[in-house]
DNA sequence: ACCTGAACACCGTTCAAGT
DNA sequence: ACCTGAACACCGTTCAAGT
């Protein structure tokens, strides 16, 4: 059957999660699709275009939230499902920050402001858009850099940078009001 | 004269200065010291370990803040101050992310300690940091990630990081007392 | 329109051998 | 101790040619 830029994004997810991004190499892509490595620029122009399309796939499994609760705690949700979708593969956090330098389109900024428009903050919707979204990305690279290194090298202690991130989005969040 | 890794790591921040990580391959480094590739194996057991070494100079030029203003002037330098650092050199916040998981001091943590104490906000040292931290290193890989764009595509509409990051710093510092 | 085959110009890393 | 020379096993990308 004939390639498509679907059937190649999706083989792409399928690389990164077994291997991450070492592991999706245009010709061990091609070879899992069972073509030449020059059939993929017949539909990418590049790698980083293709991985630019990788990342709005994984920006869209970003979940909705709910308007149920206190402003903070709505933010806090959408960047917990921010973190989830970018950790949820494998150097998404690289990814993500290519797709969004880009141009992709940002949820998170979406959320952001209808949250902050219900509460009466409509003013900051764009700082705290840029103060999340940067800071779900940064600790996400440093999460999946730290994961690939002790991947290579176990003697590297290990860290639960799900405590951490918690803590940073709280401090993060502090300036919203709770109720 | 005989390689040390000093000048392996003075030369690497110099080619990285002209290209960005690409252009700091270790054979194009090995030529600007004038030897073999396979040299630099005998001072560093990996490019990422030389990587790490390159993100321990960068994290050393980060500024120290003097305790003259309110906890959040202080807070608002010592993230301004990370940001110059990282910025100062491309592809700096991935470089400085990787030395940061390979376990290299950051001196934000001790100056964010100092700033906290000084105000009577000890218990707030650890989300701030990881906050301010992740923050400065996300934001920074979005806007040098969209830079590289733009080098290969000058189509790419330009993007000014700057009031962008004074918006995001702002609103991340809001729940910090300004007086 | 869609893909093959072959090539170009690179990579990081290893390792025997030299001095 | 420190480096060379040569090789291994890869990369992304291009492009004429096929169907």
């Amino acid at each position: 059957m004939a390639l498509s830029k679907t059937s190649v994004v999706d083989t792409a997810l399928a690389l990164l999660g077994e291997a991450g991004l070492p592991g999706m190499s245009m010709r061990t892509l091609a070879t899992r699709l069972g073509v030449q490595p020059s059939a993929l620029y017949w539909h990418f122009p590049s790698k980083q275009v293709l991985l630019t399309a990788v990342a709005e796939r994984v920006l869209a499994t970003v979940p909705s939230v709910e308007p149920t609760g206190s402003a903070a705690d709505e933010l806090r949700a959408i960047g917990e499902g921010l973190r989830e979708a970018v950790t949820g593969v494998p150097d998404g956090a690289e990814i993500v920050a290519l797709g969004l330098a880009a141009g992709a389109r940002n949820p998170v900024a979406e959320a952001v402001a209808a949250t902050c428009e219900r509460h009466g903050m409509g003013d900051r919707t764009a700082g705290l858009t840029t103060a999340l979204t940067g800071y779900v990305i940064g600790l996400g690279l440093e999460e999946q850099t730290h994961h690939n290194l002790r991947v290579a090298d176990p003697e590297l202690p290990a860290v639960d940078f799900g405590p951490r991130f918690d803590g940073g989005l709280g401090a993060l969040l502090a300036g919203v009001a709770a109720g």
